[in-house]
RNA sequence: GGAGGGGUUCCCGAGUGGCCAAAGGGAACAGAUUGUAAAUCUGUCGCGAAAGCUUCGGUGGUUCGAAUCCACCUCCCUCCA
């Protein structure tokens, strides 16, 4: 038995694998090469992305060797794998701008250098770009069935479903990724790919294709779909998505994210998203188990995973926000850390004038959509302003009542901030 | 190329001339309760203080009145060739 895959799986972090025995033998018996890949449907990836760059980091620190591969020209295709519709195609230079800062995204998370399992990101333009039609037709499509691949389950309910429908371009997909298996495994000798489980079907098909192509038997290994107990979808908040990238979601937004975490899901985030080992979670969750009150679980979560991708200085600045706001006391900050709070990526918004209404300033930030919306908080208790409750929709907001003169900190509902800053 | 079916407010989806800012569900938001949980209960969910205004793929038309009828355009789907 492997060591690695039998951590997987008591991470509940395999979905399904190829090959079981002959797949633990293979990763036991030496350093392999395995890969994932990353299509560019925007120019940051989101946490959608955590496990497989976190299953390439494993993997690495067991000895093997990671390529990430970035999909420069499956990006132009769009994979169709359990998606209701068609995609609108995406331009040449805007899908090669996001190639360019996803790869420096995944490189955060494995290691390059000199060692023999060094990491590598690999762009399958590179080599999908330099094939004619001709040969892709003879070489790579003969291989393929038709009939096998309208069987997918990837792709029924687009061929089932009244109003769907598929292009022969995304349906083409699928070649194109079973392609750039088998060409990795002839240039990098490539033996294994991973990927979420809706990547099922493309990697068998990669699977088959690279013994067809290389006599070559290659393995493939599927983590499962990440699943919130209340049924709503991972990785999105009120406000959007979580990227990874900080410019796009703030450390302390991410932060936020993890610590707002469900119960029942958080032992089994800390298993998939962080490397303490499965017995130090068990520990942690039978601990919360006797404790009344907030469990441990989430904080310890979102330290860990917002140290694993914005490093100790975001986490840092995230925690600093969360004491802020979350601990007591507002009055207990000083000028400076509220100055530090604007830099740490708390919303924050310029004021220009001297008085505001307190509905202006609702709706001049994120707080509140519409003016309607506005009153409506305020008229709930929804609304604090330095930490006093507002209820009269007329108030006005002056400079003079302003924290150091300069800052007001509104906050409307539980956990949404917006800062204020006097000119 | 031919025949047919569609595009409704964040999503799904009802609505075939006035009672429609538009049913129902989901998502979301606020309050109570709590642990910055869950569950539950209450409220909100186009804009506007209101009068009212803007919306049902687009443009134009019929009508006192249109999401609903007509014309053209556009996008999507299904089947046939």
């Amino acid at each position: 038995m492997n060591a690695l895959i039998e951590d997987l799986k008591a991470r509940g972090l395999i979905a399904q694998t190829t090959a079981d025995e002959e797949l633990h033998e293979h990763l036991s018996s030496g350093s392999r090469t395995l890969y994932c890949g990353f299509d560019p449907t925007a120019d940051s990836l989101h946490i959608g992305s955590l496990v497989p760059l976190l299953i390439l980091k494993r993997f690495q620190e067991a000895g093997h060797k990671p390529l990430a591969l970035v999909g420069g020209a499956t990006g132009l295709i769009g994979d169709p794998s359990f998606k209701a519709a068609e995609r609108k195609l995406n331009s040449d230079d805007i899908v090669a701008n996001w190639v360019d800062s996803i790869k420096k995204q995944v490189s955060a998370f494995i290691e390059f250098g000199e060692q023999d399992n060094a990491a590598e990101v690999v762009n399958n333009l590179d080599w999908i770009s330099k094939m004619d039609s001709i040969s892709f037709l003879r070489d790579v499509g003969k291989h393929f069935s038709v009939n096998a691949m309208i069987q997918k389950e990837s792709v029924k309910q687009r061929i089932d479903r009244e109003g769907a429908g598929i292009s022969f371009t995304e349906f083409s997909y699928m070649l194109l990724q079973s392609y750039d298996f088998a060409a990795l495994n002839k240039e990098k000798n490539c033996t294994l790919q991973i990927g979420g489980s809706d990547q099922w079907g493309n990697i068998t098909g990669g699977i088959d294709l690279t013994r067809r192509m290389n006599q070559e038997k290659v393995f493939g290994l599927t983590m499962p779909l990440v699943t919130k107990a209340d049924g709503t979808k991972f990785g999105k908040t009120e406000s959007g998505t979580i990227w990874l990238d900080p410019a796009k979601t703030s450390p302390y937004a991410f932060f936020q994210f993890w610590i707002t975490t469900l119960d029942a899901d958080v032992y089994k985030f800390l298993r998939y998203f962080t490397f303490l080992t499965v017995e130090q979670i068990a520990e942690i969750e039978e601990t919360d188990k006797n404790i009344k009150g907030r469990p441990q679980g989430q904080g310890i979560l979102a330290r860990e995973v917002t140290r694993l991708v914005h490093g100790e200085e975001g986490l840092a600045s995230a925690e600093r926000i969360t004491e802020a706001l979350f601990s007591g006391n507002l009055s207990n900050l000083s000028e400076s850390d509220l100055a530090q709070l604007a830099q740490d990526g708390l919303p924050a918004t310029d004021v220009n004038n001297d008085s505001a209404s307190i509905v202006e300033l609702l709706t001049s930030c994120e707080l509140a959509a519409s003016n309607k919306m506005a009153r409506e908080f305020v008229n709930n208790g929804a609304v604090m302003v330095n930490g006093e409750k507002i209820t009269d929709t007329e108030a006005t907001i002056t400079k003079a009542d302003a924290l150091f003169s300069r800052y007001t900190l509104i906050k409307r509902g539980k956990r949404l901030f917006n800062l204020f800053i006097w000119k």
